[in-house]
DNA sequence: TTTTTTCAACTGTTATAACAACCACTGAAC
DNA sequence: GTTCAGTGGTTGTTATAACAGTTGAAAAAA
């Protein structure tokens, strides 16, 4: 949240939520949206889940097709590597700042996550993992204290999270947890240059995983003409049930 | 442009003018608009205005104060670095992967803009020096054709864009032509390294340039009380008087 | 059966109006 | 003179309705 005083407007709600939808993997790349579907189930009228919308577009969270509806971006190999090149440089550049503020407080927390990471991955709970790594690394990157770099991030991770989630409830949860776990020991010693190397693995790994197993759904240049051709077929009707979060109002 | 086939709405045309008048220095930090003020210059109802506001919140080119109306950011020295640090990365990566890609014609606009800047700077131009700068570093970044890591750029030059006006308005024009002819240079040999430290020269230099002789606004660690404040007192009336565009409506 | 045309239902966009919150000013009370 | 409640005008927010463009499938023609 870029303002410490959140204004309490519907369509700050329909924002967060389905931007939690989305980085939770809760809808599929490709996925169509239509600002009425969007109102009706949330109960209100279009302007909010207009905004909400909109927003999430200027974020790159959603894409609007030429003259259409919005819909989750696909990714491409060329994409996903873009995103991880920026990634792992933020990233990183968070860590280290976040290496020299962090107090001990936010250490605990994130000692905390990740245990309830742990437990999800012994229990094969793919959402709850999700949530946790989520919790984990955001957990540092606030403790960096930037504004500018930060919103970046959000955006990036706004971007990977539809993919992300369809790979992982194919092939299992990925044990992270190495990292993880090198990461709190440098942030311990504050050691900058590991922690940061660190969360660089981890980025890493996950890419690996990913780029070894995922079938991308658009692997060459992604042309407006196949971006446009919807994965769900028709647009209007027979649409995908859209599974929103189960916090809807 | 994320988008090859512009649609032409009401709020994107304000959308568009705002984005140019914000890059090119037109307002100033701490500057207040209302949805209304910017509806009626523009000679539309609320809603298109309002779409190009939130749509520039987004962006980080305006922020929303607590609960009232938007604002140009302030900037502070510590913001400035952020800036500065995540715009040497992503624009020199920009960089290296444009001299890999660039066509001849785009070799020759580069140095049409190049001689525009000269012309300029010659004639104590600002706007036009700001204006083929920005086309100069623009032309180099899109021949990069990544849309993943454009867009993020773009957003940094919205943010620096207010606040680099009111230093060069201030001191003049900068001789930035050293590191452009560099650039160019580079470029026609393809040399990658080469170009994008060039690219870097040009970003630092301008930093220093400005951090030894702009001050800040925000100065200390901007709270939000601080940037509540607006510059221009009261935010009702009295209101600077919102320079726009020659383009209006 | 195949092709073309038509049309109904959907899409996002914009305008207008009503709303509650907020702020600067005014005027009365002390 | 100072303080404080009131007030008018401002703000963004939301709902509703009308609009134009697009789409897909049914209906009509070949």
């Amino acid at each position: 949240m870029p303002h410490p005083m959140p204004v309490r407007n519907l369509h700050n709600e329909i924002y967060e939520s389905l931007r939690l939808s989305i980085i939770m993997g809760d809808f599929v790349p490709g996925q169509v949206f239509s600002t009425r579907g969007i109102a009706d189930r949330f109960g209100t009228s279009l302007m909010p889940a207009r905004d909400a919308m909109k927003r999430l577009v200027a974020e790159r969270g959603l894409e609007l097709l030429p003259n259409r509806s919005f819909c989750i971006p696909k990714m491409s190999r060329q994409r996903f590597q873009e995103l991880l090149q920026v990634r792992m440089y933020l990233e990183s550049v968070l860590t280290e700042r976040a290496c020299a503020l962090f107090t001990p407080e936010v250490l605990r927390d994130i000692e905390s996550i990740n245990e309830d990471m742990q437990m999800a991955v012994l229990q094969n709970d793919v959402r709850g993992y999700l949530s946790a790594n989520h919790r984990f690394h955001f957990s540092i990157y606030q403790a960096a204290r930037t504004m500018e770099i930060l919103p970046i991030v959000e955006s990036m991770w706004l971007q990977t999270g539809p993919f992300l989630n369809a790979v992982f409830t194919k092939y299992g949860t990925l044990s992270a947890q190495d990292n993880h776990t090198q990461v709190i020991k440098a942030l311990r010693r504050r050691d900058a240059a590991v922690a940061a190397e660190a969360i660089r693995s981890d980025l890493a790994d996950a890419a690996d995983l990913i780029l070894a197993n995922a079938e991308f759904v658009v692997d060459s240049d992604p042309s407006l003409a196949q971006r446009t051709q919807s994965v769900n077929g028709r647009a209007h009707k027979d649409r995908q049930p859209e599974p929103l979060l189960e916090n809807t109002p």
